[in-house]
RNA sequence: UAAGUAAGACAAAUGAUCGCGGCCGCGGGCCUGUCCCGCGGGUGAGGAAAGUCCGGGCUUCACAGGGCAGGAUGCCGGAUAACGUCCGGUGGAGGUGACUCCAAGGCCAGUGCAACAGAAAGAUACCGCCAGACAGAGAAUCUGGUAAGGGUGGAAAGGCAGCUUAAGAGACUACCGUCCGUCCGGUAACGGGCGGAGCCAUGUAAACCCCAUCCGAAGCAAGACCAAAACGAAAGCGACAGGCUUGCCCGGCCUGCUUUCAGGUGGGUCGCUGGACGCGGCUGGCAACAGCCGCGCUAGAUAGAUGAUCAUUCACGACAUAACCCGGCUUAUCGUUUUGCUUACAAU
């Protein structure tokens, strides 16, 4: 991805859970956390509750993806924490985009188009 | 044609755009690293990748030899690196059949357990039958004989028929079964023939146990290497910086800098995929499998790569994502399809 790289550590995902704001709807839950470089990080985490492997990694490639091909409307220098809710297992591409803007949306870090 | 049975094969397809992990090539960048960026090519999960139930390779540790404990296996022969797997047999069970299924050693080594029912469960007479006390006969009672019949039970002491008998009973006889001996066939499990014993005694070993065979432990987060840091050791360096030891000097100690050694955290490299490999053919073998020849190279990530959108077609897509590698087992699974065989029906 041009902008963004992912978050790794463990360490990583524990900072931004406990100094971060979360939002969540059907769907999923976004943590976001400032960073204070001019790039995103994102991490993405689904759970053994959403179900088996296949279907935990299928979860992931949407979120992804959709963040992949939504990626310039975000703003800069974020770590972005996305956790799948369990009924994320059961619908497609579509319904994961427009959750994740909708989070976007709320966190108020969706660029203003002029 | 239908139903069945056995052994396999496949696991939606095609195109376009965007995107991801290795590999190769080319170009560019600088901090010249086997780094970063771009472009191109090629490649990229399964029949079970799953469960982690067995077995082996590999790695580290341990190890003179033997025994005990513990675990696993359990008809016979073979295959194999090995197995609890596979193949071929034997015995038993099921099916008209093709065929399928089987924890299939030992309760005369010892110990334990067997509810309820039933008269009685290592023994037994409740009903019944018969004889006697018993008389003309019957009933009742008592004594004795009896396991043919009844009833209970998973199981009642070989089965069935006959002979005998007061009534009965392997007490006796034939056949079948069992056990023992012997002969023949077979590598063996076992099968068959002949002769003998009237058959002294339940079930359970997926109860402890006995017998035979096998088993060192932990696992790729194994392990090997490179190495910031932290904590150390040794040597050297100012004609001598600071502090302590004294009032001063020498000497000693601590701090400083450099080098070497040790150390092994963050991190990195290897292990990491060419192998008991796949496909085809020939030879040996009933087969599992083995040998030889030819051709092929087919993921290697490290928070973890296969997705999204659009279009077309159809049977409208099940189960399920490698993580060191193999051989099996078990379980899940929408469906499509090939071949052999069996039974029934029809036609010739």
């Amino acid at each position: 991805m041009k902008f963004s790289e992912s978050l790794k550590k463990n360490h990583q995902f524990q900072f931004v859970y406990k100094n971060g704001i979360s939002y969540a709807n059907r769907y999923l839950i976004m943590y976001t956390k400032e960073n204070g470089t001019d790039r995103n990080r994102i991490g993405i985490s689904v759970s053994k509750k959403v179900g088996n492997s296949v279907v935990r990694h299928r979860v992931t490639r949407l979120v992804r993806e959709s963040y992949r091909l939504q990626e310039a409307v975000f703003n800069s220098g974020l770590d972005i924490v996305i956790v799948a809710r369990p009924s994320a297992a059961s619908v497609g591409y579509k319904e994961i985009e427009s959750s994740l803007l909708h989070l976007g949306k709320l966190h108020h870090i969706i660029k203003v188009c002029s």
